[in-house]
DNA sequence: AGAATAGTGTCTCTTAGACAGTATGAG
DNA sequence: CTCATACTGTCTAAGAGACACTATTCT
């Protein structure tokens, strides 16, 4: 512990080795993916796992921020919606000692990161579904069912979900997407009533066009990222 | 600390301090109260701010054991509900240098520990209505906002806060609890409904005796714990 | 015209809000 | 008895579920 007046050397401790990851999510094909990194360093050197790291304490202003440049590093633009997971820490989750790694989870559309994922070799989107705790480094397996399970949560009362489309996008895409996250139908006219009631879009005027009845192409307010509905979507 | 090809060793990184605090609540005599602890060391030697600091690396298996040891070496008991709030990091929030605080939120019932804490005088309980951000230690006056924040929304879905009681308590203790954490008045009807529509509560057949109407005594299910009520209490 | 997709009308059912009413004890 | 507190009955309103219906475009 602190002796007072003496000059305060953090080396004198027996602090934890601490790391920023991320969860970062996206929706394509009708599948939840997420996005993992294969890791050149050990531990586990060659397997895949979030994307992350150490904090740098020159450029990062807060774990936010450092969240954020490590995203920027791995798919080319930063997500348009992040927010704090939780924080994992123990004795055995590293094996280099006690370490703490604080988590985020992110949202961004596919279209927007394809082209720079598509240039590299060490960075893919992998199906939620589809993964396995054991194949991935650490406890990263773990981080990643508890980042689907609050997503979950989410789209059954807010539209945060919205985040990981276009800019603009239709209604039947948003409710398609909360569909895919939490795995089970909704009903339309349900969906698009609260959503409207609450005042949660933007109409831009624009349509789609395709086959059948056009599309109206809907932005979501600012207000939107914070909004939570009073009546949960029943699950 | 195993060294798998190249050696490892922390003090070559540029690691932030890493602690560990928490943001202890109760109700007594109809407010809610918040732990707090007066600092012996810099910085902010003398001010009063959350219970927590260092991780043990020997003692402490992983990060919510961290949070509960040092709440048991202030109250002298382990709280039955903790829950981690968030972690916040920064270049500035501590004169050391870049530092990150693991936050738990936790509740415990006001008599089961008042006798181990009237018996030292730097750790105290304060009203969280009445504290200024300015006068708290770090970002210590945030964080607790935040909590409050965050328990105030448990107190609409869930019946967490019933944590705060003692082990036995009637419907009308509940109810005024979370009117106290809430900051308005609720309906008593909807409020015993739900609950007893939910199934979360244990009848002891026990009663209190005073003036009036004897109240039922009833006990928290384990599962009343991660319950979330589909729809919340309007605030 | 017919297929496909977008969007609406409207009935039911659940449950919170409101609040008046009844029950059960102490003094 | 009265008073205080616990607990219930019951009406109304809001909003989700269900699902049949209409609307608008394309080929």
């Amino acid at each position: 512990m602190a002796k007072s007046p003496a000059p305060y050397n953090i080396h004198d401790y027996d602090v934890p080795l601490t790391t920023v990851d991320s969860v970062l999510f996206t929706v394509h094909d009708e599948k939840l993916k997420v996005l993992l990194v294969q890791r050149g360093n050990v531990p586990f050197a060659g397997k895949w796992g979030l994307p992350g790291g150490f904090i740098e304490q020159g450029a990062d202003a807060d774990l936010e921020m450092c969240a954020i440049r490590k995203l920027k590093e791995k798919t080319g633009i930063a997500p348009p919606y992040i927010e704090q997971l939780l924080s994992q820490g123990g004795a055995n989750r590293d094996p280099r000692g006690w370490s703490v790694t604080i988590v985020f989870y992110a949202l961004v559309a596919h279209v927007n990161c394809e082209p720079h994922i598509d240039s590299v070799t060490d960075v893919q989107w992998r199906e939620v579904s589809s993964l396995s705790a054991k194949e991935l480094a650490f406890d990263h397996g773990q981080i990643i069912q508890l980042a689907h399970e609050r997503l979950q949560q989410k789209a059954l009362y807010s539209i945060v979900p919205a985040y990981a489309l276009p800019n603009e996008f239709t209604f039947t895409e948003l409710q398609a997407l909360h569909e895919v996250i939490i795995g089970t139908t909704l009903e339309k006219k349900s969906f698009r009533r609260r959503i409207e009631k609450a005042k949660l879009l933007i109409d831009t005027g624009k349509s789609t066009v395709a086959r059948g009845r056009p599309a109206k192409l809907y932005k979501v307010k600012p207000e939107g990222r914070a909004y939570r509905f009073v009546r949960n979507l029943e699950s």
